[in-house]
Formats: C-alpha cells, structure tokens, sequence
DNA sequence: AAGAGCATGTAAATGGTTACATGATTCC
DNA sequence: GGAATCATGTAACCATTTACATGCTCTT
C-alpha cells in the first residue's frame, strides 16, 4: 500500500501526467520507494477509480491523448491520515545480509566478488545521493521547484528541512554499507592469511 | 526464493523438526529474513519435494508423528550455488524512510510519535542483536553450539567471524537509525521553535 | 530512415501477509 | 484443571516481479 502515499506524496507537487511521474519518481521517492512502471499505470488507474486522483485528457504536445493526474482533496486527506496513522516496523528481509552472514558457503573469490559488488553499488549511491542531497538543500530539485510554486515562503524552509532529513539519513546508510563492506574484504584477506604467506 | 536459502543455511547446523526451525530461525537467521510459521512450513514440505531436505517421521517425543527435516547433499550443493550466484542489488523499499521524507505532511505531534517509536525500536534491535554477537563471539549460541558439533576446530573460527561480521553490521546498522530518529527529533524541536518561546 | 525517448499499459507467476484452524503435552 | 507451549499447517488475499506489447514523435 505504500506505494500509492508513495505516489500521492509526488503528485502533492504538481499535476502529472503517468509518464511525467514515472520520470518524476525516478529522481525523487523512488530513493526511499522503487516500482518499476508496470506498477506505476494500474496504481494510477486504480487511485483515480477511489477518487484519490483526477484524471483530465490533455489533447496535443507529443503522444494524442494523455492523461493528467491531479491530487483530489480525498488524495490529500488520505496522504494526511496515512502520514498521522503509526505504522509497525516493517521486519527484516534481506537478501544481502542474509548471504554476508553465511558468506563461509561461498568460495572465497565469490565471496570478494559478492562484497566488491556491495561496496561499489553503496559507493555509487552514496554520491547519488549527496548530488540528490545538494539539489534539496541549493532548492534545484524539479519536484521541489514544482512544488514550491504553490507553497508559500515560511513554509519551505520546514519542506526542505525534512526531505534533506531523509536523505541525509540515506546517504549516512550508503556510507555504512560501504563501511560493512570494507570490513567483510578486511576480514577476508584475514581469514585466507595475507597474501603471498600461503 | 531466499526464504529457502535462510532455511538451508539453518538446517545446514543441524536436523531439526519444523517446529525447531520455526523457533531457532527467530534467534538467528530472522534477523536478516523475517517469516512467519505460516510461510516456514509449506517452504519446507516444498523443499523436500525438490529434494533439498530429506524427511523422516519421528516417533515419540511431544506430539506424536512430528517430522525431522534434514539437508541432503543435494541441499548443501543448492546453497553452495545460491551463495556463489551474485544477485543483483535489492532496490529500496523502505515505508520509515517514505514517511520521513514527506513529514511536514504529518501532524507535529504525530511526527514526533513516529520518529519515539523509530528510535525506540531500533534501540531495542541494538540491544538484542548486541545480545546475540555477544552468544556469536562466546561460541554460545544455540544454532552455533549445534553446527559445531560436525565442524572441525580449525574451520570454526571461519564460520564465527562471518556470523559475528553479519550481526556487527545489523548493530551498526540500528545505532545508526537511533540516530537518525534523534536527529529527527532534533528538527521537530529546531522546526517548531524551542519549548517555551511560542 | 533509424534510433531515442515519449506514452501506456497487460499477463502470469511468485512471494508474502493475515487470519484462521486444530489438537496434543507438559508444567503449575 | 488450566495455561503455556509444542506441533502443524490451510486459505484467501495482496503486492511485487518479470516479461511482454504497442505505437507515436522528435531528432539526427
């Protein structure tokens, strides 16, 4: 279900159409909520079929016959009571810990291949991140830039405030996975003796 | 499919009941893949069908006809292949960090509740998961006390600083979303204006 | 004229959650 | 005798993944 505040949460920027939001969501939630397209259109759809979204055809620009969703004051009352509405901590599953944690399985080459691989994705992400981050912060961010067309000064700074908090909460994430992974390659040449001692 | 890889890597320490399974999955391997009863027990019935894990029917003991699950060559070899397999990187799906980002959506209050429960549940995670390393290190875990009882000495120090590596990783991990949620609580404070000073 | 990107999805399979269902045994 | 916990699941639903499917328009 958290897909659907996922995409209320985009749409509370500015109207879109499926295409723009699909683009949209890439460069913004999809940080804290990926779906690919193909859950994206039907959720759309089923949104605007609990009255969440309104759809309006747009005629003309490039493709006949799109469709511009907007947040209705339903979606916006939903979005409010699921923000208000404590939800459980969502439980553990994850693939990747689950395998470091068992990594005596795996032969030691695998298991450098298997850490590099998480050391680098987390590296990449992390710099992501901070790019994402300094676009909130300089307030260059497009959806932030749509959004603010419509929200008045003395509240930006509060927007602002807590999307950095979030994503600097996620760049501190990449870093410590960097971190984990660094250790786990530490770990390996020490438990296969350093190298040229056999 | 990892389900089936956690319960392999569990029964690879030792034959157990699924009852068994069902409780020391919760003391170790949960706390990377989380399942319910309701999902461990079809997994089983299916694996042995696949043949990963053979079953014999054990008399006596509480509850007549209880049956003992253990891994087959062919199990061991499906884990061995699993762990060797690189996987592609979990994309995120996080509904804590979903919530965080769009917080000025939340009622003040009703944000500051979710950020106490946030930080108050990772705290209670660290200490635990601290509890655990602390039996991975002693070599007095349950799961680990029974594996050992087939593994030689000279590998045992191996399979402990795996364990340890994971679980040390899950305690990095929940400190650092004790702190996210103090910062958080930080910001409501900043964002709202000291106590006091309406 | 070809290729990139715009634009919109459907279908089938898998995996996971929630709620329910049942009966034995051991400890107090 | 009652509670906890041992012991084993089923059924229905919902969410997610993967793969496929189609056709337009703008740029080179």
């Amino acid at each position: 279900m958290s897909l659907r505040y996922a995409l209320l949460a985009l749409l509370s920027a500015e109207p879109m159409t499926a295409y723009e939001v699909s683009k949209q969501f890439g460069a913004s939630v999809a940080h804290v909520w990926h779906a690919p397209d193909s859950q994206i259109y039907p959720e759309l759809r089923r949104m605007a079929e609990a009255g969440l979204v309104s759809v309006t055809r747009v005629e003309g620009g490039p493709g006949g016959g799109k469709k511009r969703y907007a947040m209705t004051d339903d979606g916006r009352a939903a979005l409010r009571a699921w923000m208000n509405t404590p939800a459980p901590l969502s439980r553990p599953r994850d693939p990747q810990y689950l395998r470091a944690a068992y990594l005596d399985w795996a032969d030691p080459g695998q298991a450098r291949e298997f850490l590099l691989a998480h050391r680098d994705y987390y590296r990449e992400q992390a710099q992501l991140l901070e790019a994402v981050l300094v676009t909130l912060h300089e307030r260059t961010h497009p959806t932030l830039i749509a959004r603010f067309r419509h929200v008045p000064e003395p509240e930006r700074a509060r927007v602002v405030a807590f999307r950095c908090f979030a994503f600097q909460g996620l760049v501190d994430r990449a870093k410590l996975e960097v971190a984990f992974a660094e250790r786990g390659l530490a770990l390996l040449d020490e438990v296969a003796g350093p190298p040229g001692r056999s």
